[in-house]
DNA sequence: TTGATTATTGTTATAATATAACATAACATG
DNA sequence: CATGTTATGTTATATTATAACAATAATCAA
């Protein structure tokens, strides 16, 4: 099992592939990655921990770009569309997709200690939750999947005392 | 399977019956189910489409009570901690609990067409969601289950056009 | 190339949701 | 009653998000 954003890893990796793999998936789209567009996503993908609007927009400003709430607004607008990132709706704020090529909604995990979110994509949620809303004769268009709790490196730190070290 | 929400139901039986859960519930726990707390839970359960905030606090302004946010987000907070309502993050709007005896988030399925929000509390989507926290190392504290789509009887609707009626 | 068309960005204002901070009142208990 | 605690009142403000319209930039057909 890898996951990646609880586990150490090379995450300019992460970011410039992120990056790489949009300008092509928006190419062939025929759809337009506009600087600010691009540099809204950049600092989405700055780390694993999702980021809010205003937190973004207080970026852009230091950086010269406009600043004001339509533009961050618009820019997460348009890469939700294109499946770049997705809006986790339990904290109001936003982090880098994993997989654009296939729309769809993620399942996330958040860590409440080190703040950091990873997508899953698993088959048994997406199954049970086919299975739940079957039974209730409901059909799903989306659903807002976030477990919140404790990943694995932290919990291994907690369980660590200073002593021990 | 009987599914409540989405199905035809004395209503007036959810509302007083919750409400007189309610009460009991509150008594037993030694926690004050006081006037304006009370009436935000017969708000709530007016119907099971989730409600906001603000329209709470509109309601309750029309009836004479304290009408400052901070009055309606207290008495949320108070039936949210004793598990009398859940807030559907997706929406920023809050339902009624179905089982407020024993502590637990509820997976939720909301109709965009009704807009009514039915709880569950299905055994698969909390196994798949054990299962895939499990499988990351993840310890998992509490989580938002939400389910967006069309229910049964919007379903059975949209499938009969008037010209058959 | 020009002009029409559409997509994008700029700008101002405001809506919608939620909380901080502190004062006052009600309740419980000895 | 005196006291500590819980609940409410009040004012102000923080946070998140969108409406509305103007200006600019890219696209494309003639
Ligand atoms: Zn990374
Ligand atoms: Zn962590
Ligand atoms: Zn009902
Ligand atoms: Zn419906």
């Amino acid at each position: 099992m890898q996951a990646t954003a609880f586990s150490p890893h090379d995450h300019t990796h992460c970011i410039s592939s992120a990056i790489s793999h949009a300008q092509s998936l928006c190419a062939n789209r025929g759809v337009r990655l506009t600087p600010v567009r691009q540099r809204v996503l950049e600092l989405v993908w700055q780390s694993h921990q999702p980021i809010g609007a205003y937190e973004l927009l207080a970026s852009l400003a230091k950086e010269g770009f406009n600043s004001a709430p339509p533009t961050v607004y618009r820019a997460l607008e348009f890469l939700s569309d294109q499946d770049l990132l997705h809006k986790l709706e339990s904290v109001n704020a936003y982090v880098g997709c994993c997989n654009p090529d296939t729309p769809h909604q993620g399942h996330f995990l958040l860590c409440q200690i080190c703040h950091q979110a990873q997508e899953l994509d698993s088959q048994y949620i997406t199954l049970a939750l086919k299975l739940s809303a079957d039974q209730h004769g409901f059909e799903i268009q989306h659903h807002t999947i976030e477990i919140v709790g404790t990943c694995q490196g932290c919990l291994d730190k907690s369980k660590t005392p200073e002593s021990v070290l």
